[in-house]
RNA sequence: GGAGCGGUAGUUCAGUUGGUUAGAAUAUCGGCCUGUCACGCCGAGGGUCGCGGGUUCGAGUCCCGUCCGCUCCGCCA
């Protein structure tokens, strides 16, 4: 007999002996009845034992049938009584009339019921995570994986991309997060390192003729974690010959719309609005934004830059300051006096010294409709020039950010997303954008050195090597950022396909040729045989999937997810290796770790 | 490396100013009930209050240290 799945039996099966396979998740003993949930992953079905009905000996074992016990149920298929509708189970109303068990595996009483109605902690949940799995919700959360990625790869597919697989044990590299190493049996002393990201093994398949590249890559970083970020991530890799940022923006965007359409059913804005970098930071004080958002970052450097009161003068005239508001529509009603002290203490934590603020109560009769502690050092026309550029109305209130740029960037575009969050203005579901124009290089934080802004071997735009060395900090590169809701989803580039440009970004970015040749010498000697243009991009496919299944963490669309420190509840890993696997790879470990070494 | 929140029964939590034998719900076990569905009713068992130290006549509660989980800063080319 040919065992059913629970979900697919309806009331065409009425009168039909079938067999289903699956968990008992509920049990209920009614006098001489026992009812039985079954439920697999499609569905759910009551089976009715009773002895009227069924032998004493298969009653009998049905009482010593628990929660979760994986059974093989066999049984009349007939329809359910009146007035024994069931909110749990699917309309239909029929149920097993049993004839007969097995039982297929025993379970003892579990540490939490996955159908539980309470919030289990998320340390149990990992440490039993094959039992969180159980739940019907984590299971749509994978199936929607699974279907998300098929998705790609048919549209990858269907316009010719070759899936390649690139390795996982690599050569390290400096630059960059810190490598996952993997010590050499065969070479002592040495390490491989797992891939950071698949980027140089994609380039040389360029070189390489392998023209369109995809790979669904799992990727390592050594790095402390978010509720977005995981040690071990996995990302849609892709590259491309002779296709510029127009084609692979396009590709990539036709890709993400269809993952919505056909998934969620929504229409994302066609195209994907485009902002420079520039006008992210001046506008949003990030390189990210949230477009859901409203709030605006509004430049006021110009209209205090000559006011007494030094806090805002100081970064108005200084050339790394910035001087910058944000108003508040409605804030100044909304916000009480211990929430506006809680965004100053917010702000704090991204190095903010204070948190300036003009509410606006009534404006029409001037600075008497204004309440603030710093009104008494502006003049009277910077404030209203203040509420002028800000459209200020009454009822809001204006924040102020007054420092380096980098901080009044970080904390405002924080505070910005904090108020937008807690005062509900978030206005749409989704959008996407893409920030263009990013500089090819910013200065280190001690201002000693260029880094790369994105990696480095991102193109230029301009293809001058002179003109690049001449002023490495206007050059832009040819690089783009895919932003969701404000998470950065993906970024790519147009890569360098030149030696000598190489070479010089090597240079500006203090890599001397020695060292390039240690590093990157096979990229580099792969360069020099013909290399075509090519650039392509990366889409992080668990924080994509974080947004479009709604889950507040990353971890919850990785089946088996590791904890802040890096670690696995399930497994324990990681953990201690025998002397004998130690001696092996000449490795001896330190009595004990240096407190300034872990 | 730093900040914040949390850790009490299998699970989710409460626990007042430091004061009797640490509670509830649920789960588990036993009993009752012939149509329940987060069933109901009766009963029982179940605790290293994360761990270590300190203060005190007395600590789940206060102090110090430490471990673990979560959120964030740094970090993540």
């Amino acid at each position: 007999m040919r065992t059913h799945y629970c979900g697919e039996l309806n009331e065409s099966f009425i009168g039909k002996t079938v067999a289903v396979c699956g968990w008992v998740h509920y049990r209920r003993d009614l006098g001489g009845l026992i009812f039985l949930e079954i439920r697999d992953r499609s569905g759910l079905i009551q089976a009715v034992f009773s002895p009227q009905e069924q032998s004493k000996t298969l009653f009998t074992l049905a009482e010593q049938i628990r929660k979760e016990y994986v059974v093989q149920i066999q049984g009349e298929v007939r329809s359910r009584p009146e007035g024994t509708e069931n909110k749990r189970l699917p309309a239909g109303l029929i149920e097993l009339s049993v004839s007969a068990v097995d039982i297929l595996s025993k379970a003892e009483a579990l540490p939490f019921y996955p159908d539980e109605h309470q919030t289990i902690s998320e340390e149990i949940r990992l440490k039993y995570r094959y039992l969180d799995l159980r739940r019907p919700e984590m299971f749509n959360k994978f199936k929607f994986r699974h279907d998300a990625i098929r998705l790609m790869r048919n549209y990858l597919d269907a316009k010719d991309f070759l899936d390649i697989e690139t390795p996982i044990l690599t050569k390290a590299t400096p630059e960059g997060a810190r490598d996952y190493l993997v010590p050499s049996r065969t070479h002592p002393g040495t390490f491989f390192a797992l891939p950071q990201s698949p980027q140089l093994f994609k380039q040389l398949l360029m070189m390489s003729g392998m023209d369109r590249y995809y790979q669904v890559a799992r990727c390592f970083r050594d790095e402390d974690l978010r509720a977005d970020r995981q040690p071990e991530f996995t990302q849609l890799d892709i590259e491309t010959s002779f296709m510029d940022e127009e084609g692979i923006m396009l590709l990539i965007e036709q890709m993400i719309e269809k993952l919505f359409l056909e998934l969620l059913n929504v229409q994302l804005p066609s195209p994907f609005p485009r902002m420079s970098y520039a006008d992210a930071i001046r506008e949003f004080g990030i390189d990210r934004p949230d477009l859901r958002n409203p709030l605006r970052l509004v430049e006021i450097a110009d209209l205090v830059r000559d006011v007494e009161f030094k806090v805002f003068s100081g970064p108005a005239k200084d050339p790394e300051g910035r001087v910058a508001a944000l108003r508040i529509p409605g804030g100044g009603e909304r916000l009480t006096r211990k929430e506006i002290d809680d965004c100053t203490n917010f702000v704090g934590l991204y190095g903010a010294k204070g948190l300036a603020y003009i509410k606006v109560n009534q404006k029409e009769i001037g600075t008497e409709g204004l309440q603030s502690p710093i009104l008494k050092f502006l003049p009277e026309k910077v404030i209203s020039g203040i509420l002028e550029r800000t459209q200020a109305n009454n009822g809001d209130i204006i924040f102020f950010g007054a420092d380096k740029a980098k901080i009044v960037n970080d904390a405002l575009a924080a505070l910005r997303n904090k108020l937008g969050q807690d005062l509900d203005l978030l206005q749409s579901e989704w959008q996407p954008l893409w920030v263009v124009d990013f500089p090819m290089f910013e200065r280190d934080q001690q201002n000693t050195r260029w880094q790369a802004v994105h990696h480095p071997f991102t193109a230029p735009k301009e293809n001058n090597v002179a003109a690049l060395e001449a002023s490495p900090g206007h050059c832009t590169a040819k690089a783009y950022d895919i932003v969701m809701n404000g998470i950065e989803l993906g970024g790519g580039s147009i890569r360098i396909h030149s030696p000598e440009m190489q070479q010089a970004v090597f240079g500006l970015l203090g890599i001397t040729p020695i060292e390039a040749e240690e590093k990157f010498g096979f990229l580099l000697d792969a360069l020099k045989f013909g290399c075509p243009p090519h650039g392509g991009l990366a889409i992080g496919i668990d924080r994509l999937l974080m947004l479009m299944t709604g889950s507040s963490s990353i971890r919850d669309v990785i089946a088996f997810p590791k904890t802040q420190t890096a670690s696995c509840p399930l497994t324990s890993a990681p953990s201690e290796v025998s002397p004998a696997q130690l001696q092996e790879l000449g490795i001896r470990l330190r009595a004990e770790v240096p407190k300034a070494m872990s």
